[in-house]
DNA sequence: ACTAAAATTTAGATTAGCCTAAAATTATCT
DNA sequence: AGATAATTTTAGGCTAATCTAAATTTTAGT
């Protein structure tokens, strides 16, 4: 089955929009993803449809298909796979990879796609700490909860983001926060959510609630 | 200006055919080369003759404008460079990546196409003998000396002969030698002083230093 | 030079992806 | 439940890039 560009990156966009429900993506939400006007999600949705990408009922939105979603999941793996190279080979920023990424994620070969996950070591994680699937669609195991949901006392590494906004994560090359950063939970101020971390080099830092709910740890270690 | 994949196509189409002697290239060799109909190459023509990316007279084939002669060049740069990576760092063999070069050519981003130079090492030929343009759009000098003039681990490309009989050219023929031809010294027999060769297939070749003496080369490397 | 052949352009249609405006359906609020 | 708001779909059009078939222009042969 051939895709487009644009088949892909609907498919892409129904894929992070699902919810978990198993419910189908609305057309507003996707319209908006995509930068689009409703009119034109429906248009696109019923000829994926027809495709067999996509199952569709007229005002419940569009779930993937089976097919639908393997296509999704090597888009993704491609996308991912490309931010990797960008940064560990090419030195790009972690912020500055994803419109290019945008890009090379729809180049076609099946083989380019397995050897540069060869030449870059079969990568895990992206350089923004999301996970990337296997040849076969498999995603690692990892477990990732919201800094929020830490107590004090949890040791955890920093291994993504919610908001991957250019301005979040320019905040956050401010805060001298990246991929990676140990963090250890010392305190949830009563007064505005704020989160007070020490960092591996023993320093303490004030974290603010805004930034604290974008953050996603991977537990080291779990008091109590 | 803002090129769509096709209209890149179009111009790196009329780069490589137009004729030395400053004539437009004919429709009828762009619908041959870009797979397509006449009608359609005299559609795209017109608009890149509106666009001023192509200067264009009825019936008289079409001319790269300076500016579209800079956007072809761009391409040209950037699918040797990714042929290049291909073949370089991913360990494709050289036959293997043209389509996928045809893909990333189209990549748009002069910060990637600059690092992914650097990180080949600014290379002046791609892995087919063709010269990488620089970011400023100079191609490589290329001196052409006699193949008599090389050493073993040389590797060159067959670019001109001193001797054009057609006795010669026949010979040449029938030894599969033609211009655009890899070809890497490997020694210089001191009995008769022919050459062998190493050809692209990976198989070696005797040359006779009758006809040894009137190859021209261009150096893609050399050895010492 | 004239005519036949070849090359090129024009005319009119088609498809993917998008748009606006209007109609239809579903959700929400008293 | 009924009215209104929000969402979604339909209808009708647009553009880029392509096609076939017909018309025009250039080239070549005698």
């Amino acid at each position: 089955m051939e895709t487009t560009y644009t088949e892909e990156n609907y498919l892409k966009a129904i894929w992070s929009l699902s919810p978990k429900s198993g419910k189908g993506v609305s057309t507003n939400k996707l319209a908006d993803r995509l930068e689009t006007k409703a009119s034109s999600v429906t248009d696109m949705i019923r000829r994926l449809s027809e495709k067999g990408l996509v199952d569709y009922v007229k005002y419940q939105g569009a779930k993937l298909s089976d097919e639908g979603h393997e296509v999704a999941v090597r888009v993704i793996r491609k996308h991912r796979l490309w931010e990797a190279f960008l940064v560990d080979k090419l030195g790009f920023n972690w912020d500055e990879v994803h419109d290019l990424a945008e890009q090379l994620e729809h180049i076609r070969s099946a083989e380019l796609t397995d050897r540069l996950d060869a030449f870059l070591g079969h990568p895990s994680f992206d350089p923004h700490g999301d996970p990337i699937p296997n040849k076969h669609g498999e995603f690692p195991q990892h477990e990732r909860v919201s800094l929020n949901q830490c107590a004090p006392g949890d040791k955890v590494i920093l291994t993504g983001v919610s908001d991957s906004s250019a301005s979040f994560l320019q905040f956050l090359n401010k805060l001298k926060l990246e991929l990676g950063s140990y963090l250890e939970v010392i305190e949830r101020m009563e007064f505005d959510q704020s989160v007070l971390v020490k960092r591996s080099g023993g320093t303490d830092q004030l974290l603010p609630s805004g930034v604290v709910s974008q953050l996603l740890v991977t537990r080291q270690k779990t008091s109590v």
